[in-house]
RNA sequence: GGAGCGGUAGUUCAGCUGGUUAGAAUACCGGCCUGUCACGCCGGGGGUCGCGGGUUCGAAUCCCGUCCGCUCCGCCA
């Protein structure tokens, strides 16, 4: 039916006779002669149509956008002055012969050419017309090419993939469980994994030594630019492998996939200790690219009158820090106004600030609020502290630590983008000695990375002082995007149970995870492992601006999905065999 | 659960300090055109102004509610 792809015909193919098939990108009828730009996955190519060939010319006529036709004609070069150097396959034509209709289409919903501006609502109810769109797919193509190469690499390295099932149980901790009723044990439920987790780590302890799997995950939260409710993990795991393995092989993937996909080579994977990018960048995934740093002034500010922050004075929770933005000295009051809003999402109940307008001034030279609350040494401290110059200005965060590192850390990253400070490029790096755990708001704990992570102390230290614990974890950052995570696992019956206790789930644990505690005693080797988000790193590398981007069906933000309209309601019936009885929405 | 922005022609938007025949561009339809490539020229059709209620002599415009889309906070071991 075709001899060539439109994209892939060129002057090696001049008087040859090729046969393209494909979708009506653009009609110009110019009377005496028509021009059809026919469209496939690797490109378009012009086929000419004249009154010479008179059925052809005639259907020619009749076609219209998006219609669906085979070509037959002889490539040729086009003639002098009519080369189109914007286009592929400008230097050639296809002097059409022959012109069948395999279908016609109705008038597209949107304009699919690369000036549209459909919204995204549109898109994607119409998603099977959106993904005909060149843009789209080049993203899909990257992501098979990029999902190609981790298979190879991974199975260059030895690893086997291995599938696990998408039909599993509800785990106690975590993020929120799809579930799917049984028919065969009424009342009882499955769960969609979150992710192969608890599998894996059971491959590890049945030999399989090097396992790998591109695997869906589900987690029924609320959705972002960065959150799919079902998205695809390149699951990693390994049996006798060190934490430096695990990186080294990570790294060598992800420098494989940007050479081979991008023609990019990646520079080198910095390590930071979790405490020193909270310290520097008030973030477990700082951005690299953006050179700002917070800078800690608790100390100069004892003597200070604290309120001037309306932060705590000298809790040892809290924090104080400066943020130096070079050339911010121009921001308008309004763009400040802005970002003190912006900060007030975090939490932060202010945004304190000094202006540098002339730095050999003094405090004369100085402009702020503030500057009447704060002593003339303290504040000239301070500005030596951040190595202010004159045109910076400099902000302040004082709250709780929590706050203050997710205002400013988050304030880090607007200012980088808004004064063009953070670099074009690729800038990842590894963020390590992760706490074993995290308080949660009502005091109980929370396993920070996940409860089969093993802590580098002994179960009693564990449970003596569990936020002192470390974890033998890992994240890598990429521009700022958590990629993936991951950690040697817990291999000793004693130190699981420890976590377990530690997290106050003792009998909780006992039922749900009494498998893995069984399977922990018969010989369960050292194993760790990763995963990485495919989606977030395919949206990296096709510099898209979401997920949603590079997922061919995604769904909406509130977890739907325009075209198909799921989820829908079922039939009674089909409930009935489920025993699922459907409650009435309150109020009805 | 919360905050913000948006919803007007197939599409992207303007109109929103109340009174217009609800407009532009593009798409679509018809006519003309033998070298265009976002072809051009002429003509034409096309709207429950998201939905429901209220205020008013009068609502796309003001108020209340609601639904949908997006961004963010919470949440996401």
């Amino acid at each position: 039916m075709r001899s060539h792809y439109c994209g892939e015909i060129t002057a090696s193919n001049i008087d040859a006779e090729v046969e393209v098939c494909g979708w009506v990108h653009r009609r110009r009828d110019h009377g005496g002669v028509i021009f059809l730009d026919i469209r496939d996955r690797t490109g378009i190519v012009q086929v000419v149509y004249d009154p010479d060939t008179e059925e052809s010319f005639a259907t020619a006529d009749r076609v219209r956008n998006e219609y669906v036709l085979r070509a037959v004609g002889r490539v040729r070069a086009r003639p002098e002055g009519t080369v189109n150097p914007d286009m592929a396959t400008g230097e050639i034509e296809v002097l059409g012969r022959d012109l069948t209709i395999l279908n016609a289409a109705a008038t597209p919903p949107f304009q699919l050419d690369e000036y549209s501006e459909a919204g995204e609502d549109v898109r994607l109810r119409y998603r099977y017309m959106d993904l005909r769109r060149p843009e789209m797919q080049q993203k899909l193509e990257m992501r098979a090419r990029v999902a190609s190469q981790v298979r190879s690499y991974l199975e260059e390295n030895g690893y086997w993939e291995v599938e696990t099932p998408t039909l599993s149980r509800a785990t106690p901790e975590g993020a929120r469980d799809y579930l799917v009723p049984s028919r065969t044990h009424a009342g009882q439920f499955f769960a969609l994994p979150q992710s192969p987790q608890v599998y894996k780590q059971l491959l590890m302890m049945s030999g399989m030594d090097k396992y790998y799997q591109i695997a869906r995950c589900y987690r029924d939260e609320d959705l972002r630019a960065d959150r799919q409710p079902e998205f695809t993990q390149i699951d990693i795991e390994a049996s006798f492998i060190s934490q430096e393995e695990v990186m080294r092989l990570t790294e060598g993937m992800l420098r494989q996939l940007f050479s081979s996909c991008l023609d990019v080579e990646l520079p080198d994977f910095p390590v930071l200790a979790y405490v020193d990018a909270m310290r520097d960048y008030g973030s477990d995934r700082p951005d690299l690219r953006n050179p700002l740093k917070l800078v800690d002034i608790a100390d100069l500010m004892q003597a200070v009158e604290f309120k001037v922050f309306n932060g705590p004075a000298n809790d040892p929770k809290g924090r104080v820090v400066a943020l130096r933005a070079p050339g911010g000295a121009e921001l308008p009051r309004r763009v400040i106004d802005d970002y003190t809003e912006f900060v007030g999402r975090y939490g932060a109940k202010g945004l304190a600030y000094i202006k540098i307008n002339d730095l050999a001034a003094g405090v004369d030279g100085l402009q702020s609020p503030i500057l009447k609350f704060l002593p003339d040494d303290v504040t000239l401290k301070v500005l030596e502290r951040v190595g202010a110059e004159t045109g910076d200005v400099v902000f302040f965060g004082a709250d709780r630590a929590g706050v203050v590192n997710d205002s400013m850390g988050a304030l880090r990253n607007e200012l980088g983008a808004a004064l063009g400070l953070t670099q074009a490029g690729w800038a990842p790096c590894w963020v390590v000695d992760w706490p074993m755990f995290a308080e949660n708001k009502d005091g109980t704990l929370g396993a920070e990375h996940h409860p089969f992570t093993q802590p580098t102390c002994t179960p009693e230290e564990l449970l003596a002082e569990p936020l002192e614990a470390r974890a033998a974890a890992y994240d890598v950052v990429l521009n700022g995007l958590e990629l993936g995570g991951g950690s040697l696992r817990i291999h000793d019956q004693k130190m699981q149970a420890a976590v377990f206790e530690a997290l106050m789930m003792g009998q909780e644990a006992q039922s749900k995870f009494g498998f893995l505690l069984d399977a922990l005693q018969y010989g369960c080797p050292p194993h760790g492992g990763i995963a990485l988000g495919f989606d977030r790193l395919v949206m990296l590398m096709t510099d898209s601006q979401s997920i949603r981007e590079v997922i061919a069906f995604p769904k909406t933000q509130t977890a739907a999905c325009l075209m198909m309209s799921a989820p829908s309601e079922v039939d009674e019936h089909q409930l009935r065999e489920l025993h699922i009885r459907t409650r009435k929405p309150a109020g009805d």
